[in-house]
Order: C-alpha cells, then sequence, then structure tokens
DNA sequence: TTAAATTATGTGTATATACACTTAATATTT
DNA sequence: AAATATTAAGTGTATATACACATAATTTAA
C-alpha cells in the first residue's frame, strides 16, 4: 500500500510537531546548562522563579494568565517549587486566593543559574543569528493564537 | 528590593520559556481541531500514527530516531495508541527488537483526523504567512542543536 | 438575610517527558 | 563453550501538561 505513504505525506511537515520536537530539545540544552550551577532545577522551573522575581506576590490566576500555563499546570508546577523552598505562599483577606512570591532561597538560585541560563541563551541566538526577533516575533504570533 | 527585578529582567526573554509556551499553545490549537473528527486523539498521538505510515515497521530505537523523542517517552506514547488499537506489534528474529507498524484502525483514524489537521495546520500557516520556511528552517535547527 | 451564582483553588485521572536503573537477548572474547 | 560485553527494550520515579470535577469562600439576587 504505497498510496497511504503518499496519502499522508503532507501531515509529515506539522508545524505542531516541528514546534514540540524544539521544545523539547530546546529543554534538553538549557537544562544540561543549568544543572552545571550545582542546582537541581530545570528551564520550566526556572521561568517560574523569574516572572515571580519580577512581581511582588500574586495569585495563581494572575501568575498563570501571564505565564500562558494552565492554572492546574501552574499549580503542580508550584508545588515542586514550594517543596525545594524556592517560593513562599501568603493568604489575603479574600481567603479564596492564595499569593505566591519568590523566597531568599529562590533569590538565590535564580542568582545562582544566572551564568549557565546565559551560555544556554547565547548559544541559541548563535544558531537562530540575524533571525533571532523575526523568530521571536513568530513564536509570540503562535502563543496568542 | 527593585535591583532583583531588574537583575534578573533579562531572564524574561528565554528562548526555552518562549518555546515551550509556543508548543503548549498549539498542541490546544491542533488538539481541538482534531476533537472535531469525533476521534479522540490528540497532535502528539498524530505525530507518531504519520510516521507509522511512512514506514513499513520499525524498532523502536529507530522511530525514536526519527521523531527525536527520548526512547523510554515513545514506549509510553506507544503504549496509548496501543490501547487505542491504532498500532501493531511484531517481534522478529532478534529476540530484543520489537517492531511496531499502523494498524488498520490507524490507518482509518488518520484519514478520518486528516481534514481536521489541515484546518489547524492552515490557520498556523496563515499567521506565519511568508515567514513561514524560515520559521520551519530555524525550528529544525533548534531541534538539531 | 438566606439562597443562588460566581470565583479561586485544589484533586482525580490521563498523557507526555526524561533520567536512572533493570532485564533479557544477542554478540564478542577468552 | 563459558564468561563477558553489548544491545534493545521496559520499569520506577519525578516533573509537566490539561481536562473534568470538587470544594470552599465570596458576591449577588431574591
Amino acid at each position: 500500500m504505497n498510496s497511504q505513504k503518499e496519502k499522508y505525506s503532507e501531515l509529515i511537515d506539522c508545524l505542531c510537531t516541528s514546534l514540540r520536537r524544539s521544545a523539547r530539545n530546546i529543554s534538553q540544552i538549557y537544562s544540561e546548562h543549568l544543572q552545571q550551577s550545582g542546582e537541581k532545577i530545570n528551564a520550566n522551573q526556572v521561568s517560574i522563579l523569574v516572572l515571580l522575581s519580577q512581581i511582588e506576590k500574586e495569585t495563581i490566576s494572575e501568575l498563570s494568565n501571564k505565564l500562558k500555563m494552565e492554572r492546574t499546570t501552574l499549580t503542580r508546577n508550584l508545588k515542586v517549587l514550594d517543596k525545594s523552598g524556592w517560593i513562599k505562599n501568603y493568604s489575603g483577606t479574600d481567603g479564596r486566593m492564595k499569593f505566591t512570591k519568590l523566597s531568599k532561597r529562590g533569590n538565590q538560585v535564580l542568582g545562582k543559574i544566572l551564568p549557565y541560563w546565559k551560555q544556554a541563551q547565547n548559544k541559541t541566538k548563535k544558531i537562530l543569528g540575524d533571525d533571532l526577533k523575526l523568530f521571536q516575533d513568530n513564536l509570540k504570533k503562535i502563543s496568542n493564537l
């Protein structure tokens, strides 16, 4: 059945598949570099800590909006960060809300991994060369689809 | 501590984070379109079935190389496809190897989701416009980092 | 003010991902 | 041929992801 092969051949150039594949690989690259800091931390965890470093304290829902990450996914991700002592949780007047903040140790870890993150980022930028800005713009477009 | 905010501000433009975010979102888009076929299938599962449609039968290791997907990840992904009856497994003369092939039902499913996949793919292509080819090239570069 | 609707968050379940380790089979070495 | 090394695949564990559903607190409507 050679017709089958041709029937689905266009499905090979799937943009979703390509993006997932790239995300897998770049996650590996970044995480490998981060390992060299001696901290047991990965790229996804860093991205959340970085957001926390840029704000005072915010609710899970607000954070999930900014990260464009499903709220319940974030809940589970935060649990891991909490276990490592990198974040701190607070409650406010509204008993439903839960506020999250970067902890002192979380801040220290960010400082420690910074140079290794830079290495990974530079490595990636080098690959993209002049296409960097356009590439980032296109990623943003897809994130907002 | 405003200095902290500036100290890590460059970490916000993390290419890894952007790629992961885009991958999450595009996966949602594709999966939503695929749902409309009536089949309970997602974009990742399609990508594996598509690869299988292009080959005769291959070992897990060979498949994981072609997909650039960790072998043990693929093992688990194949288990899901097997449960749905979309693939078929064979053993060869070498008792260690396990060969996987698209099943008749798997082939049917691919035919059924094809138009919905096309919708998602066109939607994405439209967003990228003239940047499509360059974008794909850059994704490929990152996949091969 | 009590009932109903809304809101913020968490949990159950399933899939995706990857590393460390295990197991079984084949190939190589002695 | 038996011991050793290599190879192919699976399992344990942990994290990431997302949907459906549950729960608790607050707000709105009656």
